[in-house]
DNA sequence: TCCATATATGCACTCATCCGAATATATGCT
DNA sequence: AGCATATATTCGGATGAGTGCATATATGGA
């Protein structure tokens, strides 16, 4: 009678493109394909209430689309490996639509700043 | 003051995602991969209501993924081709989700036999 | 004109999603 | 233990998306 599942998970394909259909979501995901980040940095750079960030980075976490290390105080996220080829085509459509929203250059710039400055906590 | 928006248009990269995120939206777009078809062979083929069908095929065309032919009675939606980079990619996602949704098979057998006998109107 | 067929839309309902504000949990420091 | 910081979650409300059913529109034929 107990529930098997001990991780709540996303099922499939319609998932992981509701993932990306969200514009914070989208952003996330955008500046973390340049590499990990800390949560706070997120908030910075997307300059969003944290609650917000967090709640979205725990949706991309189900659908298995970022991974966590935690550091202490601090949990970085990563953009999971692609584990197979739609996986990977969909990562890939994220390097692409970087033209199209105009809140993703100015992400970008703020989040190589805060890369430059070595963020919230020193990496691995 | 008048509105100068004549068509309905939902806007870039948010609602591309998002149509890739529904189930009869995405096995529409997956028949159509193979070439256009008519509405009630769309029907058929997915075996859903004719009303739901012309919906999404509706909010597909204002997300500019399909396009319509008249041709008499029928109307014939087919897949825009892709306008840039990150369309391409996105309908590049299109062929490789087939083994992940369990409809998309038994739809592509129906929607090759539907082809193979012509559908509801010849073509071109 | 009247009818049949193909497709599109209006309405009402339900359910999911997104949100802000507040609060909870976790970790490390003193 | 007590406090500060980083992150996660809960709650309630607003909005939007998907649906079935009924109906509207469009086209072509008798």
């Amino acid at each position: 009678m107990a529930k098997t599942k001990q991780v709540e998970v996303l099922d499939g394909i319609d998932a992981m493109f509701r993932a990306f259909s969200d514009r914070t979501r989208l952003r996330i995901l955008r500046i973390l394909l340049e590499g990990e980040l800390c949560v706070g940095d997120i908030v910075d750079i997307l300059r969003a209430p944290q609650p917000r960030i967090s709640r979205h980075l725990a949706y991309l976490r189900k659908a298995g689309l970022v991974d966590v290390r935690k550091c202490g105080l601090w949990k970085h996220y990563s953009l999971t490996p692609a584990k197979d080829t739609f996986h990977r085509r969909l990562l890939e459509c994220l390097e692409k639509c970087f033209s199209e929203v105009p809140e993703l250059k100015a992400d970008n710039a703020r989040a190589a700043k805060t890369r430059k400055s070595g963020g919230c906590c020193p990496p691995l």
